[in-house]
DNA sequence: ACCTGAACACCGTTCAAGT
DNA sequence: ACCTGAACACCGTTCAAGT
């Protein structure tokens, strides 16, 4: 059951995989039905056994999209003994990384591709999931005494705006400090969990 | 030369408006070549004598947006005689109001819709215009003494991140302090305007 | 110089029909 | 239950032809 065993069961991951791969190599838009189903040498109306539209294999692709991000700081927030500041850092960069490497992902996460995302049960859930990740980690560095221990909520959305913005400008080439290389890219994060750690510090 | 007069010169900003009508009404995935002609009584192909392609007209509207960005910024920084606190509140504020209330625009203008914004001399210099003002405003509330005076360019960087951030999560539905009413919506822009004047007054 | 009509390639989606 | 082939409506773009 195993190289013919796309008819039975698991096309509906298989287009989930081969979609975030497209997507992730050319945009949203450089996503087709026909071009996702011919992959698995199925065609396009059979997409619809699985996703009943284009609109929710974008959603499904997006959720995935919010799950790696969930992870990257799962990971981080996994590894112990670090000190609270370098952690800080770490979880900031972790992000900041999958999303400027993963450009296209990131912005059919958040860039209004999908119409109505809220119409996304999953996409909800997934999007939730990993700000709650995000919430863990600002709690941590509350006990640790990095960051002041009021309104972990207000905070984590605080920070996730900031990581948001910077990741936004960058990617439409708004930044006007033009971190292109890596050197340049770290000098800037650091400048940001600066500005961002004194702005959580202060009080 | 007023009611027949659309053949001669100015179906280029016909377009150019009816196409930000389009995009602010229905989101950038509504803007169709013959929905924009049709309104001025001409067939698709006639775009093509204005414009090298959608992309191009999409990349125009985009610009509009920055430019609508600017003026706003401008505005507010030509009123004189104003507490520099409330200055820099309203400057906030406005940014973020002219983004939650026309939200396809703004998706435009950062979503990735447009797949190299770089490629659109245009757009590139109507961004710029509106981070230049940003800077400016910077620059007024470091003469006041609100925000310390160094490096003007990191900071208007960042505060700008912090409410493109704000403004993103807020549109993609992913805001989890919920802010539906204007009176909710106040008081996060209050609590991210303390927050940001608490980092950017530090040292 | 500016616009039209027809055509082309491509796309999302539907549906009757097959296994 | 799952997939195909054909069809439909729609779209961006090209191009020869009109004025």
């Amino acid at each position: 059951m195993a190289s013919d065993s796309y008819h039975h069961g698991d096309l509906k991951s298989a287009l989930l995989r081969t979609g975030l791969q497209i997507v992730d190599a050319e945009g949203a838009a450089g996503l087709t039905l026909q071009k996702a189903a011919s992959r698995h040498g199925v065609s396009a109306p059979a997409v619809y056994r699985h996703y009943a539209s284009k609109e929710e294999l974008l959603a499904a692709i997006a959720a995935e999209g919010f799950h790696m991000l969930r992870r990257a700081l799962e990971e981080n927030l996994a590894r112990r003994g670090m000190d609270s500041r370098v952690f800080f850092r770490r979880s900031v960069e972790s992000y900041i990384e999958l999303a400027i490497s993963r450009p296209h992902i990131y912005e059919l996460m958040f860039g209004g591709i999908i119409p109505d995302p809220s119409a996304h049960p999953e996409l909800r859930v997934a999007g939730h999931a990993a700000f709650e990740q995000l919430l863990a980690t600002i709690r941590r560095c509350q006990q640790d005494g990095l960051i002041r221990k009021t309104r972990p909520l207000v905070l984590a959305f605080h920070v996730w705006s900031q990581m948001h913005g910077f990741v936004m400008l960058q990617l439409s080439g708004q930044n006007p400090l033009v971190a292109r290389d890596d050197r340049q890219m770290r000098n800037l994060v650091g400048m940001m969990v600066q500005l961002l750690r004194q702005g959580l510090d202060a009080n």
